[in-house]
DNA sequence: TATTGTTATACTCTATAACTATA
DNA sequence: TATAGTTATAGAGTATAACAATA
């Protein structure tokens, strides 16, 4: 691989850089996760945003967009589908009338509960499946580019 | 976090599993790198095929959306994005009327170039910034994780 | 018949712009 | 004015189904 269409360099940071083979298996990670979606069910970015709500309770628009990078506007849209179909709901904020917070309903609870374990059965099996130096690596991993995720 | 909504079970490998973790992190980063992403400019699923074809060489569209599990309807619509911004072009393959091989332009080429450097920048920025032991970790995950992408 | 690729259609996810309501 | 949220509209990316062309 890395035939050198460009002759330039070989530094571990440049043309192959870790940059780009993090973005090329987040991508491909990404994608491979869409493909093992059960049929008609949720898509990935609603499961989450439902699946944090149940774990971390209630939460505001604003919240829920900033914690995922995405803009308010998109993220409205994206409780409207959970809303929809029956797994949240809005309340009012008594102390700010601006603020909504969002919250699961039972349906929406049982759902998070199920889809995640269903839903990771298969990533589990093969992470199972590794030593455990090399789930330690994908451990850390997780937690650093979470951080970066953030910054 | 974590707070027990359930109340079942602290395994590392259960409600918070590993492979939790890693769907959490992926998504978070995947959306992430698309925040980043200049404006009127290609997808990422679409200069990621870019960046194959002009890393790889010539490809038929069956090796394309099977690299990225996708479907080869799917990989048809996105090649036609690439086509049609004159980045990549449409090739008989002479001993078989049957496939497509898709090689990317001279544009197309330049564009894979400049932007995996330009759009790596600040994730490299802070992979940089860690210890070379963290950076390892995140290597060898990467490594770990494409090839469960792969199965 | 099997394989390769395309087009038609629909859904998820995201963005920007314009808007309403509350502070 | 500033903040919180929504709706309208558009585009990327994906899927399935139906189709054409070649092997």
């Amino acid at each position: 691989m890395e035939t050198g269409a460009t002759g330039e360099g070989s530094g571990v940071l440049g043309e192959t850089g870790l940059g780009g083979q993090v973005r090329s298996t987040v991508g491909r990670l990404y994608r491979r996760f869409r493909s093992e979606r059960p049929d008609g069910s949720l898509g990935d970015t609603a499961l989450e945003v439902l699946t944090r709500l149940y774990k971390n309770g209630p939460q505001t628009l604003t919240q829920l967009s900033e914690h995922d990078h995405v803009a308010p506007a998109s993220m409205s849209q994206t409780v409207n589908r959970l809303t929809s179909a029956g797994y949240a709901v809005r309340t009012a904020d008594p102390n700010d009338g601006r603020k909504v917070l969002f919250s699961p309903t039972p349906e929406g609870a049982e759902l998070a509960r199920a889809a995640r374990i269903q839903r990771n059965a298969w990533l589990d099996a093969h992470l199972q499946a590794l030593s455990p130096e090399d789930q330690n690596a994908i451990a850390r991993a997780c937690v650093l580019l979470s951080n970066i995720a953030d910054s």
